[in-house]
RNA sequence: UCCUCGCUAGCUCAAUGGUAGAGCAACCGGCUGUUAACCGGUUGGUUCCUGGUUCAAAUCCGGGGCGGGGAGCCA
């Protein structure tokens, strides 16, 4: 009687009988031999089918099987005679077909990016979104064991919630009984409470945004990492993303090889990542990109001159021209200064002290220069830009109200959040780290919407 | 909200305003170890919808729909 087991234990049965359930990933036949791709869920192995090996029944339901056909196959695992792999040798009657498949709309040749996201609950079971799936549940799992193991209480915010965190433009209103409710757009507020009650929090769930953007950065629903610490400064926060950031990029190297391989990551760049990070003053940050600037005008010009595209054309005069006037201070910077920024370095960075004008209103004022608040993004390298936002929270009670009256943000729904400054106010902070946005980093992929299972973006709630 | 590109066979794409095609998939056949297998054949069309220009529209123009890429904003 063949043992039944998975793909990923398979090279412990060697010249054993198995059975493996799962579905046909790929057929190849000649006269005498097919061969037979079998997924299973935990990995891919070739099954072969000798017409002296097996029985004229067997013969004829291998040549039936059409793709993701879903099946059990027996036989015997033996090493691939010029591969480093295993392949299993049915045996007869080693075919059980449960269903066959007909018409499976996603086959192993090229589609456009459309069309797999409307196929998006079959497209799941092709390698590359299998391999990022695996990622991005490694990636959860480091964050969860970086923060349990560092004495952090899972700290869960309400999804559904009275008022803005930081604006009302990108909410989604939502009926709620004889009222109206919004869609969290980030736990932060309610993991500061968090803070109160346990001094470090770790708020994790999905947050919500309205925005309007059709970018390969943006989902309009996301996941959201978000610790809240008490007693805690700017640099304290800063050292905190570099540890889990490291903690985090150790654990995919460790975990993740085959996916990586799968989808050609190169991982040298990844390897290579030592703290401490890159800190940058925000008016640092600003010299130093004028400073680069030209240089990289004078590239793009090049590339401009060698490009044949028009599309291409026009988007690299766009990004000259964006590019030709300096960078005045108080701005925030766009995904080509980013580029810019994090091109010059091997390892990520951290921008700090942002104008307190393009921050949230709840950013503390820096004591020793009132016109920057004590803000960090941390911006990750290849171009992938900011993946972090955090900083340290206002304390003060008075300067929190004129903050939230300068913003227009109704007084009333934010009366619970004051109290955190009224009943022992003290130095806090947090950040949020965007789930999907590491993975892509990591994974190296282009865009986020293939880093999380069904991508909800402005024009695709399907399926 | 703005800019930009696209929509032709199941998929990826061709087609000077003049008979709508290829590759892949599917189906049939061939091939002794293939691995996005290969070779031969067959089937497959409301050219996104709508209105217009024209002797003639996949192609040009207006309106609409859907999708890709980007800006701003952000995770």
């Amino acid at each position: 009687m063949p043992i039944k087991t998975t793909i990923d234990k398979i090279p412990q049965f060697v010249d054993q009988e198995v059975t493996l359930s799962g579905w046909l990933y790929n057929k190849r036949e000649s006269k005498k031999l097919k061969f037979l791709e079998i997924r299973d869920g935990m990995g891919i192995i070739q099954a072969i089918v000798g017409i002296n090996d097996v029985d004229d029944n067997t013969w004829e339901q291998a040549g039936s099987l059409t793709q993701e056909s879903s099946l059990h196959i027996s036989g015997r695992i033996s090493k691939h005679p010029k591969k480093d792999e295993y392949e299993l040798q049915v045996m007869p009657g080693g075919i059980d077909i449960v269903q066959i498949s007909v018409d499976y709309p996603i086959t192993p040749k090229e589609h456009g990016s459309g069309f797999l996201f409307q196929n998006r609950h079959l497209w799941l079971r092709s390698k590359r979104p299998w391999a990022l799936m695996r990622i991005r549940s490694e990636v959860i799992h480091a964050i969860r064991t970086f923060f349990y193991e560092d004495g952090y209480i899972t700290f869960d915010a309400p999804i559904f919630t009275p008022n803005a965190c930081e604006g009302t433009t990108d909410l989604f209103e939502v009926p709620y009984f004889d009222s109206v409710a919004y869609l969290s757009q980030s736990g932060q507020l309610y993991g500061e409470t968090g803070a109160m009650s346990h001094r470090k929090i770790v708020v994790f769930g999905p947050s919500f945004r309205a925005e309007k953007s059709k970018t390969r950065r943006h989902l309009t629903e996301f996941w959201h990492i978000e610790p809240e610490i008490a007693w805690f400064n700017i640099n304290d926060n800063m050292e905190l993303m570099e540890r889990l950031t490291m903690f985090v990029i150790e654990w995919v190297l460790r975990k993740c090889r085959p996916e990586l391989e799968l989808l050609e990551r190169d991982i040298k760049f990844l390897e290579n990542i030592k703290t401490p990070f890159i800190r940058l003053h925000y008016d640092d940050a600003v010299n130093q990109l004028n400073e680069l600037k030209p240089d990289r005008i004078k590239e793009l010009k090049k590339e401009l001159k060698a490009a044949t595209d028009e599309t291409l054309q026009a988007e690299l005069k766009r990004e000259i021209e964006e590019l030709g006037t300096d960078f005045k201070w108080g701005g925030d910077f766009g995904a080509p200064d980013e580029g810019i920024l994090t091109r010059q370095y091997d390892r990520p960075i951290f921008v700090h002290r942002f104008p307190r004008g393009i921050k949230a209103f709840y950013m503390a004022p820096d004591p020793e220069d009132e016109r920057v608040s004590l803000s960090i993004d941390m911006l990750a390298p290849e171009g992938y830009g900011e993946i972090i936002g955090g900083g340290q929270r206002a304390e003060d009670y008075d300067y929190l109200v004129a903050q939230i009256k300068k913003h227009n943000l109704p007084m009333e729904a934010y009366q619970w959040y004051l109290d955190l400054r009224k009943y022992g106010t003290n130095p806090h902070g947090g950040f949020g780290l965007g789930v999907e946005r590491t993975v892509a980093w990591l994974a190296g992929v282009h865009s986020i919407r293939e880093c999380i299972p069904y991508p909800r973006t402005i024009d695709r709630v399907y399926p």
